[in-house]
DNA sequence: TGGATATTAGAGTATATACTCTAGCTTTGA
DNA sequence: TCAAAGCTAGAGTATATACTCTAATATCCA
């Protein structure tokens, strides 16, 4: 694999695994036993490998969240999208952790990250629209369900800083994939009442799928916040 | 003022103002025109500045979350509820966004944040348990009713770090109080569906003025974006 | 083959940041 | 009144971080 690539990909794990903030770029030469030289050879700064990294991101969830526009979109599709999306958002979640600060210091990203974040709402939106036509949901007016939209991306992109901060200890290592999907359990919360009656046991059957789990720790969380936090 | 005052007052301006990140103890010193052997003589550390900070939100919170036990809930209580926690949510701005790093590096903070997280949740509960007995909402099984919570703490949480984002020309002095109490149309989204029929068309009015507004600047958004933003 | 070009090592630098240390000044209260 | 305690200034330090520079090596291709 070409150097260019090697860092790419190592500074995507570092950042996954510590946090943008906590990964120098003395780190990833030195993960990757190259030298700081070599790294600045390939890259003028930081900025710009997560730059890199964005646009592989922004392809991956633009990919995944395409629209078939010669069909309605079934309880299937839904899912779908739901799934690839939360695993997009694994894959790349250091990327909304220190979100703000990277546009601060980035304009490039910040200009093309709004881009995309239109794109996002735009194709949730379409998608009510398709679950609409599929049957799944009931119609609602247009504003209903792109203020609907907007309250799904918030949740979808701050599920896992959510996760994050409601387990104790800071042992990023114990959350897992699985626990980023459940996830899901909220969005289809969000949905249920839309729901065409129809679809409602499907769609709560599906739902306990993703029901979250008590960690299985019993240490960390005193049972009065145990109690407090439900299922978390 | 006690130098000790001053310091936690001028820290949380400009963590606010730019963010922790972006803030270090030489700036806060400087910008009281204090020394930094002054700052060092009244807290250990910056992590002490924060935890203080920290603890004065959580009070402040605290207190607008209080529920009175001996009554229903009607649909003022819920108003002055959102407005309440959204004027916190303001002034301690910096907090909701830097968080993950914060209690990265501070074990005192994470535990006090986790118990804080159960309470604010428990608390939205009590809130959704208070309307329906009003009558103003249905009221919906306890499994329901705590997901719906959780998603009323992400949307939130979350509001002020996406009008960020979302807008594109970094300016901060941009983000006011009015825009963040936009999110209510966002809370009040969520919580439409579970109207009592006789609430419906009154939230309905409310929700309207709440409604976010395109911003006044012709530039920095394309129109291709705009559109897909839709109202933001 | 051999010169040009691409890649790499590694020492080094300018700057920033969190924090320390000492000495002096101010306030308090017996 | 005066010593103890509290407060403050300001120079200074150890460490980290993003990034540079030069020289050497590898690769390519005419």
């Amino acid at each position: 694999m070409k150097t260019r690539d090697k860092i790419i990909l190592a500074s995507l794990d570092l950042f996954n695994e510590r946090g943008e903030r906590n990964v120098t770029t003395n780190h990833i030469a030195a993960h990757l036993a190259i030298s700081p030289g070599n790294l600045y050879y390939h890259f003028r700064n930081k900025s710009d490998i997560i730059y890199e990294i964005f646009l592989e991101y922004e392809k991956l969830v633009d990919y995944y969240l395409q629209i078939p526009d010669d069909r309605p979109l079934t309880l299937d599709d839904m899912m779908f999208y739901l799934e690839s999306v939360f695993d997009g958002l694994w894959s790349y979640r250091f990327f909304h952790r220190d979100l703000e600060f990277l546009l601060d210091s980035d304009e490039r990203l910040r200009e093309d990250y709004r881009g995309f974040t239109g794109r996002c709402l735009e194709s949730i939106d379409c998608i009510f629209h398709g679950l609409a036509e599929g049957g799944v949901i009931e119609n609602q007016p247009e504003e209903l369900r792109s203020a609907m939209s907007l309250n799904v991306w918030l949740v979808v992109t701050n599920w896992m800083a959510f996760l994050k901060t409601a387990h104790g200890n800071g042992l990023s290592d114990e959350l897992s994939i699985h626990m980023l999907k459940q996830g899901i359990y909220q969005v289809l919360t969000l949905e249920l009442p839309y729901l065409m009656p129809e679809y409602r046991e499907a769609v709560m059957t599906l739902r306990e799928k993703y029901r979250p789990q008590l960690p299985e720790n019993g240490e960390g969380m005193r049972s009065a916040s145990r109690k407090k936090l439900g299922n978390f």
